[in-house]
DNA sequence: ATTAGGG
DNA sequence: CCCTAAT
């Protein structure tokens, strides 16, 4: 006879994402330098970023796996990147700008300038500041990924200690324009999952890219969730395809086999546990 | 660790 | 979502 299988914690480490602009070839800001307002010193620099994008999500599972489950491990990778908590970061020409305090003329972001080479990266909060109040917008806009380059991957290993609590990362992550090439190695890790039955494991591992320099130390993940106790979870609806998952796992359990229920829909969906299925199905 | 319900 | 008593 099988014990139940335990509900393994699954990592997904949210590394990066990077933010590209793009516009026609490449880069998608404009710079202009007008100035409306005042004199000769006022320009404007305006830099827009049509859309972040995942630089390049490296997800493991087997093929047995339902696509459905492929959409929540991809989301579920996307979500926590967002939920641990972001930090925007500017990078010229490769390197990181650190001091805050400098006017963008001073950095060089200015009119007059070769802005061809900017990067906006996201970079994972240290934990330490997570607001309550993160939301996680549903419609971040993610195309275009497939037009990125692989940068480096990270490997997200399981951390030998037990709980979240402990991993305050500056998981950080960049992105760099597909010219910027890094000759980094990629290395990629799994996941313990347990794969039952038809249970399907996944592992996802997320690329970071490391680009000019420093900055970029990229750590071993943050299970995403804040290591701070007692913070309570930021509210996530469920999603039209995550009630039918609930809905089709109930029809065939039934009640009163949340835990079951759980592996059969949403054994690779960390941050929906069984206790969230069954008050789920209570609204319903 | 799970279930079942109230908070 | 959280908290918990009861399994």
């Amino acid at each position: 006879m099988f014990k139940r299988q335990k509900p393994v914690r699954r990592h997904f480490t949210p590394s990066s994402a990077k933010g590209i602009l793009t516009e026609a070839s490449g880069a998608s800001f404009s710079v202009e330098g007008q100035n409306p307002l005042c004199g000769s010193e006022d320009y404007n620099v305006k830099l827009r970023i049509k859309s972040f994008t995942i630089p390049e999500l490296f997800i493991e599972i087997p093929e047995n796996a339902t696509v459905g489950s492929l959409k929540r491990t991809v989301m579920d990778v996307v979500t926590s990147i967002i939920e641990s908590g972001l930090r925007v970061g500017v990078l010229l020409q490769g390197k990181s700008i650190q001091d805050d305090n400098k006017t963008l003329r001073q950095a060089r972001i200015c009119h007059g300038e070769n802005l061809e080479n900017i990067d906006f990266t996201l970079e994972c909060e240290a934990g330490q500041n997570s607001s309550p109040g993160v939301r996680i917008p549903e419609e971040m806009d993610f195309h275009g990924a497939d037009a990125m380059k692989p940068l480096a991957m990270v490997k997200c290993e399981e951390p030998l200690s037990e709980t979240k609590a402990g991993y305050n990362s500056q998981q950080r992550v960049q992105a760099s324009p597909n010219r910027v090439q890094s000759e980094h190695g990629s290395v990629h890790s799994r996941f313990e999952a347990t794969a039952h039955e038809a249970s399907a494991s996944s592992q996802a591992i997320v690329p970071v890219a490391s680009p000019s320099s420093e900055a970029l130390a990229i750590v071993p993940v943050c299970k995403s969730k804040r290591p701070v106790i007692g913070q309570r979870r930021i509210r996530r609806p469920f999603s039209l395809p995550e009630v039918e998952a609930l809905v089709e796992a109930v029809e065939q359990l039934g009640t009163g086999r949340w835990r079951d229920v759980k592996m059969l829909a949403f054994d690779n969906t960390d941050h929906r546990t069984y206790v969230d299925l069954k008050d789920k199905w209570k609204t319903l």
